[in-house]
RNA sequence: GGCGGGUUGCCCGAGUGGCCAAUGGGAGCGGACUGUAAAUCCGUCGGCUUAGCCUUCGAAGGUUCGAAUCCUUCACCCGCCA
């Protein structure tokens, strides 16, 4: 069996770490307990927290022990990190309903690997769980006493903020110490010895290791991922300027899957070991073929295939493969059978008119092709509106009866890849 | 607590009374070229019932025929001093 040491450094996937050999020492003497943790600030995680499930699911393949932290707690104070803004707050009804559409993002990236491998299935834990009856005096004396102002004030995302005009307040300036915390509880509560996350994180994890160490006089480990960017220096899982989320509510696997399809070959070369859970062996073969051919696109293809299906599961892979054969295939949209035309656009996304037929600038903007009616005005200018597969030259004319497809559908389209169907109501 | 500087469209950043929906750059979007890439070039980039109209320049008032630009108050940020 390799080291699974060896696999993340192969794959990319290791940035920073505590003593290296130790760390390997520690992991081969048995099955480490391991945690993550993600903050609640958003609805679902995003395809930028997917780097830290891979290093997750690999320490699981090997054996060891996850736990996953959903930051109730920090969710409602804010990281300062990696922003030169202060956060906005959060009430607690929403971040306490965020930390559970996480869980349900961790779910299939996690669990199903205990299901069907018989892996350790994680643990889930909520930091609001020990932080929230922590009286403020227990903190500044059980806690605080054991931490630096002039280290606190070293750390990158504190000396960043103090040197940014936005400056920090004392509530983000705490964060690290209620992280640090946390550590401390998952080693007494579970006995965890190796914190991961973003390399971005690297002060937080550092603060956690000091603090197990003073308290508990324990040695505890840290593993930092990289900062996984595009070739042009931009955060991974942006698309169109939308975030490419996990939770199929606010992307469909169809988009998540496009989303892979259409990441430019640089990008992919990079990131295929990152996310690519075969064996190294293909991954080179899938780069090499990328060289030699590279409209072929073999790593996106095995990006959207691997992740489509890691995160939404076999069936809504196949759906969202076969809605990108009919959408974007060299097959007229007419000879397109209505069950093909059906199950494409509803992937793709639609919307139902009934009585009345709205113009066709009206229409790209129900279907959210466009966000205004002065936005598909100006695309149907540019020629960058299509219906079935034709410019659209008037985007005030409505779309004659011989323009339904098979199904009752019209195939809108803006630019080049954004698909959106119209289904004719009764 | 005192003094000074600042708050402009998604971001950066010009603009000090009319020619400002607001220069420029970046991002985004569309077109051409391609491979549903990249680079490049061209165009576009507040909204609407679009030859016109409406709402924007931290917030609220005020001066003026007319303000992002002047005055007052408030909020927030930065720096120096206490």
């Amino acid at each position: 069996m390799t080291d699974v040491i060896d696999e993340l450094h192969r794959r990319g996937l290791i940035a920073l770490s505590t003593d290296e050999a130790a760390l390997r020492a520690h992991l081969a003497e048995g099955p480490v307990t391991y945690y993550c943790g993600f903050d609640p600030t958003a609805p679902s995680l995003h395809v930028g927290n997917l780097v830290q499930f891979m290093l997750l699911r690999a320490l699981q393949r090997a054996g060891h022990q996850p736990v996953v932290l959903v930051g109730g707690a920090t969710g409602l104070i804010g990281d300062p990190g990696g922003r030169n803004s202060e956060r906005q707050l959060n009430d607690r009804e929403v971040v306490a309903e965020w930390v559970e559409r996480i869980r349900r993002n961790v779910r299939p990236l996690l669990e199903r690997p205990a299901e069907e491998s018989g892996l350790r299935p994680p643990i889930y834990v909520n930091n609001l769980d020990w932080t929230e009856q922590l009286s403020a005096i227990d903190f500044l004396r059980a806690i605080g006493k054991n931490f630096r102002v002039s280290q606190m004030l070293a750390k990158e995302a504190v000396s960043a903020r103090l040197n940014s005009e936005a400056g920090i307040s004392y509530t983000e300036f705490s964060y690290q110490i209620l992280q640090a915390n946390d550590y401390r509880e998952l080693y007494r509560r579970h006995g965890v010895t190796l914190q991961t996350g973003g390399s971005d994180q690297w002060g937080n994890l550092t603060a956690g290791i000091d603090l197990v160490r003073r308290t508990e006089g324990a040695g505890v480990h840290a593993m930092g991922t990289p900062l996984i960017t595009t070739a042009d220096g931009q955060k991974i899982g942006k698309t169109q300027g939308a975030t490419v989320w996990l939770d199929p509510e606010l992307m469909s696997p169809y988009a998540f899957h496009q989303y892979w399809l259409n990441v430019d070959d640089v990008d992919a070369r990079a990131w295929l070991p990152l996310f690519c859970e075969r064996p190294a062996e293909d991954v080179a073969a899938l780069i090499a073929e990328s060289e030699e051919r590279p409209a072929a696109r073999a790593p996106q293809r095995a990006l959207a295939e691997d992740l489509t299906r890691l995160v939404h599961g076999d069936q809504e892979l196949a759906q969202a493969e076969a809605a990108g054969r009919a959408l974007f295939g060299r097959d007229d949209l007419a000879s397109l059978d209505a069950g093909t035309l059906t199950a494409a656009l509803t992937e793709a996304g639609s919307v139902t008119v009934d009585g009345e037929l709205p113009t066709i600038a009206q229409l790209l903007q129900q279907t959210g092709l466009v966000s205004s009616l002065s936005e598909a005005r100006r695309t149907v200018k540019e020629g960058g509106a299509y219906l079935n597969n034709e410019r659209v030259a008037d985007g005030d004319a409505v779309p004659g009866e011989d323009a339904w497809l098979p199904g009752g559908w019209l195939v809108l389209r803006r630019g080049k890849r954004a698909v959106a169907g119209v289904r004719r109501g009764a």
